[in-house]
DNA sequence: CATATAATGTTTGTGTGCAACCTAAAGAAG
DNA sequence: CTTCTTTAGGTTGCACACAAACATTATATG
């Protein structure tokens, strides 16, 4: 039973992102570069370490999508005076009103997902979903710790072998 | 508050997929290699077309996964005698045993999802979560037909550009 | 039989997701 | 000032998602 949630979870993100996909398709946005779009909008200027704190995704994988970004002008990055290291990025016109045109497809598309879904039912939905997510988040931690313990023995094998 | 079931999901399934990812770093596989092998496991020997029933990805995608396993030594494909276009998958010794090992741990993780849930609750959770998914669905759909539409009018007036 | 069409897989190209490594700049310690 | 460490961001390499084009084989139809 517990693995059916797994699916549904699967599932439903799945079908969340092709539904973003689509709508986004006439755009020519992905959803991933459309989602930081959103958190610039709401917060520019601000630096590429900032917008990570809002996306949970990687700095990597964000490099590469404000470099697409910015190939095609929706952003700006310009290098702070002061401390040569950070970015400022910002929206351009071209992005502002993008997005402006995109947020009210977006709104029209989650709507659509409760339509049919009582309030009290939604409530205890959420109450119930984010005591799973948190039992995922204790159970990612307790198996990194477990890796993290493993690997430590490892190092002290090694150690072994190869001293100082 | 609709815009809330898509950070949760979004979020679950990110983190669904990092556990699994975790959890199957020591066997050395990656959470997509394991799924197709869990399939090839319940029917073999299948084809592709057949694993894709059960897994909604993708052909192409499978292609490269199937390629890997291969490689590794974890699959035998074999080309169907009569029809040729057709694949004969099936698991190799050594990942029959390995997939009973893995098995046990992810039934170790996903039941730790549910473990202060009651019955009820998750009941009336599964509930919703369909509804909801059948909602999705019905919205991916609403948008494909609109875009079907867009591109056959197009279409329409490139005909009267270049008839035949 | 010959040609058109459909079905099964593979390949290719773009955009992620993520780990590991690298660079340049800033700060800290001596 | 010099060296060590930390920080912000970028680069590389691998696996995957997915669209689009392709090859091969079957099948339908004239």
């Amino acid at each position: 039973m517990s693995s059916r949630i797994c699916e549904l979870v699967s599932k439903s993100a799945l079908y969340h992102k092709r539904l973003m996909t689509r709508m986004l398709e006439r755009f020519d946005v992905t959803y991933a570069q459309y989602q930081v779009l959103k958190v610039i909008k709401q917060h520019q200027p601000l630096s590429a370490k900032e917008i990570l704190v809002h996306l949970d995704t990687d700095k990597a994988t964000l490099s590469g999508v404000l470099s697409r970004l910015e190939q095609r002008g929706y952003i700006q990055r310009d290098r702070d005076r002061s401390d040569k290291r950070v970015l400022h990025v910002r929206l351009t016109r071209t992005s502002s009103a993008l997005l402006e045109a995109i947020e009210v497809k977006e709104t029209e598309c989650t709507d659509s997902l409760t339509h049919n879904i009582k309030n009290r039912e939604l409530k205890n939905f959420f109450n119930v979903f984010e005591r799973i997510i948190n039992n995922q988040l204790r159970k990612i931690d307790e198996i990194e710790q477990e890796q993290r313990r493993q690997s430590k023995e490892k190092e002290n094998d090694n150690d072994e072998e190869t001293p100082l």
